[in-house]
DNA sequence: TTGAAAGCGTTACCAG
DNA sequence: CTGGTAACGCTTTCAA
């Protein structure tokens, strides 16, 4: 079990046993073949077979000034949900011959640095996956400015500077505000994050929105605001001062799908019954929500994803195209815990 | 909104603008600054901030033959159970002052590439976070005797080869059997995943022993064993066949967390009520599952990682030291479905 | 078609 | 204490 590190075999020892030139190696190894006899391409890659040799990308992306190599920026990475947008990143960025450098960004500082440490590494290009919390950007510029191309996920900056993809908060939940109304509920009560979060603020909008659209008077009573990352005794209590209304919600629409599961079990809790007697409706369709059978909103997280890290690859390949900014519906998934399969 | 290609600035631009040598600006650079005159010092910092100079990795990878980047290889990353182990790894790998290369393996050809891949990037070392799939490993064997060592996670390969950290699937389940049987449970069910998972036969062997220890005879009508990857329905027939049974289970095991959600509804279904009329187990401690209330086996995923990179971390300081293998336990976690909290 | 040599940006060694 | 300079492994002209 003894590992040697044994001096590297280069592109000069595969040259001097095939004998011919590092150029005509070089060739080879990129594939510019098309002029080359075949005695001597074979001769060549049989060299390199026998002596095992690897190209090394860290020489190459010092001559050719590009590592094929992005830089990935996750605020939050334990979030499931932003996970989402990792696989198909990972898939697209690999099939176009990228590697993928992953930095958590727990918080600004963090991320500043991720953003150093990336530049340093000199990626070709950026993806950053943010939460909603309000985020500084001008470290962001910064690099962009200097050659490397920025892509945003659920950033929603303002400005037109870098290339980025959302999802319509908003209009997810309006569209669960007339999915219920449509229903017959006329008393939707939802429970929301922390106030200062652009998502809540954007859920919210499209709460109201929604009740507008459809002549339904906003009550404050039915709308809770608290904190995500409560325990999940907060949230039960809020459902339960719900329930305990002289005109209590006959629809609950959650903050997030774990919220909806701690909401229906206090439902149940109280000897209600879940979709008949109220229904809830999550957001995020995370993956055990298939399995609760809850109806919810999801977030095109990965769909998100897939198209930040082409509008990247168009940004590499042409610098000075225009930022982009795509807005990604969110489609309800109607399962069984809003109650249109019965209703239906 | 036009991004130029800037040329990049370099160390001997530095130097030049703070009228010293290259070497010296490289020692400031690797705070080898104890031996310099204060004066010239600020000089070159003044410059490097002024010319907003940043080194370059890849310059350096190639000078050291060190990039101070390892790779990260995970089989199925969409499973949020072993992303728990990224999050970890990265914080370590951060504080140590290496980026991580990210790589999904679905396959073994994938796998493969993976690692011809983070050989050509020249990582400094690999880390591989497995399922529970059988696997080839000697493309690991291979790069490791190349010189770049090699931390497996969840692997569990029988050689002395690798650094790994695996955890006790067997004595997890094992520690279910026990606690239920003190519940007074005589007859209990398991639920589990493809027979030739590895992680599969393991957790079947904990529940035989479990039994034994307690001197109750093994049922295989109460051993259910299916594809993880079934729909929903082959779950919850799988619960429903055992309550038809004609001396049906009080208690089941479920292979993971999603599945016991599952069974759970399906309990619930019949009209029957967990955990008074049957005890309900789970496997994972997903996110989700304190939310539910869901009695569970705990993987210590994040641990593992964390212990892994720190084997890592010590076998790249000293390539020849013993391979070594950890194995963790699985704690229990009691919460509501296993009926504990009410039988206590 | 193939070969020689000049970079790419750092580090590290060896003189002064 | 500082400065020259030879690597590091590859790409890329430019000649032959």
């Amino acid at each position: 079990m003894v590992i040697k590190r044994p001096n590297r075999v280069t592109i000069s020892n595969v040259a001097q046993a095939a004998g011919v030139s590092i150029s005509t190696v070089s060739n080879v190894i990129n594939g510019k073949t098309a002029a080359m006899s075949e005695e001597t391409l074979a001769r060549i890659q049989a060299a390199m077979l026998e002596l095992n040799y690897h190209p090394s990308s860290v020489a190459r992306g010092l001559a050719m000034q590009r590592t094929a190599t992005l830089g990935l920026i996750l605020t939050e990475i334990e979030t499931p949900l932003f996970l989402q947008a990792v696989t198909p990143i990972e898939r697209e960025a690999r099939r176009a011959g990228y590697s993928l450098l992953l930095m958590n960004a727990r918080n600004e500082a963090d991320e500043r640095e991720a953003v150093r440490l990336l530049q340093e590494k000199q990626v070709d290009g950026l993806m950053v996956v943010s939460t909603s919390d309000p985020r500084q950007n001008d470290h962001l510029h910064k690099i962009q400015a200097e050659g490397i191309p920025v892509a945003l996920i659920n950033r929603a900056d303002l400005s037109a500077e870098f290339d980025q993809v959302n999802w319509d908060n908003a209009q997810g939940v309006t569209l669960v505000v007339e999915h219920l109304v449509r229903l017959g509920h006329r008393r939707i009560a939802i429970l929301t994050g922390p106030s200062d979060r652009r998502s809540t603020q954007e859920r919210l909008q499209g709460y109201r929105l929604g009740l507008a659209q459809n002549g339904i008077a906003l009550r404050e009573t039915l709308i809770h605001s608290g904190d995500y990352t409560a325990a999940a005794e907060a949230w039960r209590q809020s459902t339960l001062d719900l329930l305990a209304l002289p005109e209590p919600p006959t629809a609950i629409i959650a903050s997030d799908d774990i919220v909806a599961a701690v909401i229906i079990r206090a439902i149940q809790e109280t000897g209600r019954k879940v979709p008949a007697e109220i229904a809830v409706v999550g957001i995020d369709d995370q993956p055990f929500s298939q399995y609760l059978g809850l109806s919810t909103v999801q977030l095109p997280v990965a769909e998100a994803g897939r198209q930040a890290i082409q509008l990247l690859f168009q940004r590499i390949t042409s610098l000075s195209a225009n930022a982009q900014h795509i807005l990604l519906p969110c489609p309800l998934i109607i399962r069984d815990t809003c109650g249109a399969k019965k209703a239906g």
